[in-house]
DNA sequence: ATGTGC
């Protein structure tokens, strides 16, 4: 039997891209990486091994944790990870979430092509960045009240159906058609809800962007046809999340969490694992709480989509419909959800943690939206701003190896600090411009090296990975054009 | 990721 071992953490290899640690000590389950050799080797070069192993002692824990082929070390938790919990004898963690709720990514088509947009990338790309705010602190494209908040936080994009920002069509084409029903907004502390509400339709910082792109790849050229895409198309692609309010609800939730449920954090490895155990007050109004920052998150996607088609309407002079700007998916990774499961023949209730981790329901799924049902339901996966991305149809194999999951994006292999040193902004802004013809404006410099192509693993090889085991299979490849970033 | 620590 092939193994491998990183800073003590054995792995047994149980076939092509399937890594086990086998159940020992105080586990309470297995835990499995899903990667090739190489993607494994980067995988055990930090922390990830151990804390997915410390994942499998949280309370009902069920099949194994898992690892994404993209994972790496988070908070408590591997981003990149994968965590089922039984709803009845389990428990929910906030770490197994991640800090940034509903962190996401929604793809938006157009009927241009790269060619109606050559000449035109650098007023486009300052017209975005004008248009679209970024970066740290406050500044939306709505700046509301506290009213205004608790109806986003309660009704997700319904609230923008009815204020304006969205049509029918937008809600059709998100997750959980952008709103998740537990929701409650009187679970999100006054002041997560104040801080929400100066960030209301904005990009934040760090690794979330906005980048018009090209197709140039098809691979699967029915479901690229169920998706609308071909290949020269333009395409937008958002990343973002619940900014500054999903930020305070995972604080909050965790100081409360670890000063109610001592008992059980005693139990666990890490502190930052902290969980509320199945039925206690604290798990129900921690999942009512990050349900009302899942619904902040898609609204704040759907404001700068919005924003987005306003701007493309004034460079380009054309109705946003005319341009046929409809929104192809909006996916989180970043979440906890109830769903059943079968497990070993029973169907099960089950909080699915995903942090760094994208839903990838194959076909049928009734969960995926009536015109994807055929085909599968659409998994976006951003690159770094010199890669490009991916849009892949969720898997046959996922449900049975990866509880409907797979990977989020390239991971980054350099820390922020390290890339900081290595990287020079502007030098990286006029390469990409001039070597690749991508065009990059960004609030900081700083986070321009920190976001450097280099500091990422490699995306190809990530997505090989998915579509070789069948969790998510390539649909297409897009290249940047125009990238706006904190 | 984040008013870059509690």
């Amino acid at each position: 039997m092939t193994t491998r071992e990183f800073d003590g953490v054995r792995l047994e290899r149980v076939r092509e891209y399937v890594w086990e640690i086998p159940r020992e000590g105080e586990m309470r389950v297995p835990a499995r990486v899903l990667a090739s050799e190489a993607l494994l080797e980067q995988i055990g070069d930090d922390r990830t091994l151990q804390q997915l192993k410390n994942a499998t002692q949280l309370p009902g824990m069920t099949k194994h944790a898992l690892c994404m082929p993209d994972g790496h070390q988070g908070y408590g938790f591997p981003v990149g990870g994968v965590g089922a919990t039984d709803t009845e004898h389990g428990c929910i963690s906030p770490g197994a979430v991640g800090y940034d709720i509903n962190c996401g990514v929604r793809m938006m088509r157009t009927n241009l092509s790269y060619d109606d947009l050559q000449g035109k990338e650098e007023e486009l790309v300052d017209e975005l960045f004008r248009a679209i705010p970024s970066g740290l602190g406050g500044g939306g494209v709505v700046e509301s009240g506290l009213d205004t908040v608790k109806s986003v936080l309660e009704r997700g994009v319904d609230w923008a159906l009815e204020a304006g920002y969205a049509v029918e069509d937008d809600l059709l084409h998100c997750e959980d058609e952008g709103r998740r029903p537990d929701a409650d907004a009187d679970a999100v502390s006054e002041k997560a809800k104040n801080r929400g509400k100066k960030q209301l339709g904005s990009l934040g910082s760090g690794n979330h962007f906005l980048e018009v792109q090209r197709v140039t790849d098809v691979f699967r050229s029915d479901v690229a046809d169920a998706y609308g895409l071909a290949e020269d198309q333009i395409v937008v692609l958002i990343h973002c999340g619940s900014r500054g309010l999903g930020h305070q609800v995972c604080n909050d939730y965790l100081r409360k969490i670890e000063k109610r449920h001592g008992d059980l954090l005693a139990q666990l490895p890490d502190r930052e694992l902290a969980a509320a155990p199945a039925g206690s007050e604290l798990a129900e109004s921690y999942y009512r709480a990050m349900c009302a920052a899942i619904n902040f998150a898609w609204v704040n996607r759907q404001l700068v989509m919005h924003r987005t088609r306003e701007v493309f309407e004034r460079v380009f002079g054309r109705d946003w419909e005319a341009m046929e700007m409809h929104l192809l998916y909006d996916v989180a990774h970043n979440i906890a959800k109830k769903e059943v499961h079968d497990v070993d023949g029973d169907e099960r209730e089950l909080y699915v943690h995903r942090k760094g981790a994208t839903r990838a329901f194959p076909a049928g799924h009734p969960e995926v939206p009536k015109a994807y049902r055929d085909v599968g339901q659409p998994v976006i996966i951003p690159g770094s701003m010199g890669a490009g991305s991916y849009v892949l149809r969720g898997g046959e194999e996922s449900l049975s190896l990866s509880f409907g999951s797979t990977a989020h994006g390239a991971g980054r292999v350099m820390s922020r600090t390290r890339a900081k040193k290595e990287y020079w902004g502007e030098t990286v802004q006029s390469e990409l411009r001039d070597q690749n013809r991508i065009y990059v404006k960004a609030q900081s410099g700083a986070t321009v090296a920190e976001e450097a192509p280099g500091v990422y693993k490699d995306v190809d090889e990530v997505v090989r990975v998915s579509d070789a085991l069948g969790i998510g299979d390539k649909v297409a490849r897009t290249y940047p054009v125009c990238n706006i970033k904190g």
